[in-house]
RNA sequence: UCCGCAGUAGCUCAACGGUAGAGCAACCGGCUGUUAACCGGUGGGUUCUAGGUUCAAAUCCUAGCUGCGGAGCCA
């Protein structure tokens, strides 16, 4: 009878007993009567230790044959050791290589950015990488996790459209039968009102697409994206749903991706600082503050170098609303306060990571909307759909949007967005 | 689109006007507890491309290509 298959990371529960572990070669380090390879699963990693005298000739030399990143089973027996990173080895007793692995281009030696993401499909296979995965798949468990809670329903948004959501960024565009022309989303938030106003509270994750030539840390042309909109809903219930679940998240990420964190080397005790409240400007206050550090001008946009003056000493996101709605998209609903405000929130991660969310509440009234409309040359026509949501039952709303990148870029402290997303889409680089 | 930086061995880099080198990887040998293993040896080059300056160019100049970082725009 053939030992039973277990996961690395399940080893400690089969000490003692014989198993069998089916992966890759990390590394193997090899002396004249002694192999020791590093074996992992994609659960963890394991050092299997092959003794000439106790696994025999063949199997001894069977072990020295495979390349770095062959596939391999090993069958041997779990023993507890305090030598071992991870507590326990395998003592092996066979060794079957599965499929070969000849000159694996990414050794032990450092490498650059290019050469790493020209390898991507291999990189994933590293350490680092992988970690960053799992704290990507938590990221989105918990996002799903907690809006269900919330009595949230997941409503996907098309990824062609016929035309530009906002009407502002650059579109990919793309041939649509005969003589039609197609457009790949950069934004689900207007289906999501019209889903709104269906089912009540609602979200899509999912790719969105700016053919913007962006070469910045914090760009993708591809990213994943989440858009949670909510009926009978202010620009402050807003802003709590985003908090809550920020807070969520990281907790999530904490509670599950310990280790992964350590792999990635992350300050831990950065993010266990991500608690309720978070600090609140408004766009007055946040001028005001960058007028006196930098002679900024009121009334603009805040830029990249703002943005982190803003979120410097902060150990939370910083949430930043009422902007001048010049600066702000057409369908922001204005500050009853001040007509010269729009509703909108954007969310600045501490440590420099930049604008992680931008929401707000949305404009219901429909002779304002069309206003909106015609001020910025858009397409009426096109948007006839989402003026009838206003004449049809329309009710307060508001919702927001959160770059997934972004934010595992920064609960994972990585220096890259590109490395938040398993294969990078950015203006120079479509392969692999 | 604009502004910087870079391109030399499979990879990471050095050589900064005067004989192209190191570490890692590969290959060979050694080692019974390695953890980025270690020790000895071998092979490995159109110095991104095209011009130019010079007795002499990886090195200086011009143009192009490729990549990186940043700005703008945005998540």
């Amino acid at each position: 009878m053939q030992a039973p298959v277990v996961a690395i990371k399940d080893l400690k529960a089969h000490e003692g007993k014989p198993v069998r572990v089916q992966g890759w070669l990390y590394a193997r380090r090899s002396g004249k009567k002694l192999h020791f390879l590093q074996i992992r699963d994609g659960t963890g990693v394991v050092q299997g230790v092959v003794g000439l005298e106790e696994a025999g000739e063949a199997v001894f030399q069977r072990a020295g044959a495979p390349g770095q990143e062959a596939s391999i089973v090993v069958t041997g027996t779990v023993r507890a050791d305090a030598r071992a990173p991870g507590g326990v080895e395998l003592s092996v007793t066979d060794v079957a290589e599965i499929g070969p692995s000849t000159d694996y281009p990414l050794g032990k030696q450092t490498h650059g950015p290019d050469f790493l993401l020209s390898n991507r499909h291999l990189w994933l296979r590293s350490r680092r990488p992988a970690a960053t995965l799992r704290v990507r798949d938590t990221v989105i468990r918990a996002i799903r996790d907690y809006l269900h809670r919330e009595g949230f329903v997941c409503v996907d948004a098309p990824i062609f459209t016929p035309n530009a959501c906002e009407g502002t960024t650059t579109l990919f565009e793309v041939p649509y039968f005969e003589d039609q022309k197609a457009y790949l989303t950069q934004s689900g938030q207007l289906y999501m009102e019209a889903a709104a106003m269906a089912l009540g509270k609602v979200y899509c994750l999912g790719p969105a697409f700016r053919a913007e030539r962006s070469k910045t840390r914090k760009h993708l042309t591809e990213f994943w994206m989440l858009e949670p909109e909510i009926a009978f809903a202010g620009l402050e219930d807003v802003m709590q749903v985003i908090e809550a679940l920020l807070c969520e998240i990281v907790r999530r990420v904490l509670a599950e991706n310990r280790d992964d964190l350590l792999t990635l080397e992350r300050d831990i005790s950065k993010l266990e600082q991500v608690v309720p409240p978070f600090p609140r400007v408004t766009y007055d206050e946040a001028a005001l503050i960058l007028k006196q550090k930098s002679g900024f001008v009121y009334g603009g946009d805040f830029g990249a170098p703002d943005e982190e003056a803003l979120a410097a000493g902060h150990s939370k996101p910083l949430m930043i609303h009422r902007w001048p709605h010049e600066v702000k998209a057409f369908y922001m609903r204005r500050d009853p306060a001040n007509e010269k405000l729009a509703l909108g929130v954007d969310v600045i991660a501490p440590e420099g990571y930049g604008e992680i969310v931008g929401g707000g509440e949305r404009a219901t009234d429909l002779a304002f909307l069309e206003r909106q409309i015609e001020a910025h040359k858009l397409p009426k026509e096109a948007f006839e759909w989402y003026l009838d949501l206003r004449r049809y039952g329309s009710v307060p709303h508001g919702g927001f949007g959160m770059g997934i990148e972004r934010t595992v870029a920064w609960l994972c402290g990585l220096p890259h967005v590109r490395e938040a997303v398993p294969f990078p889409r950015m203006l120079y680089r479509i392969y692999p």
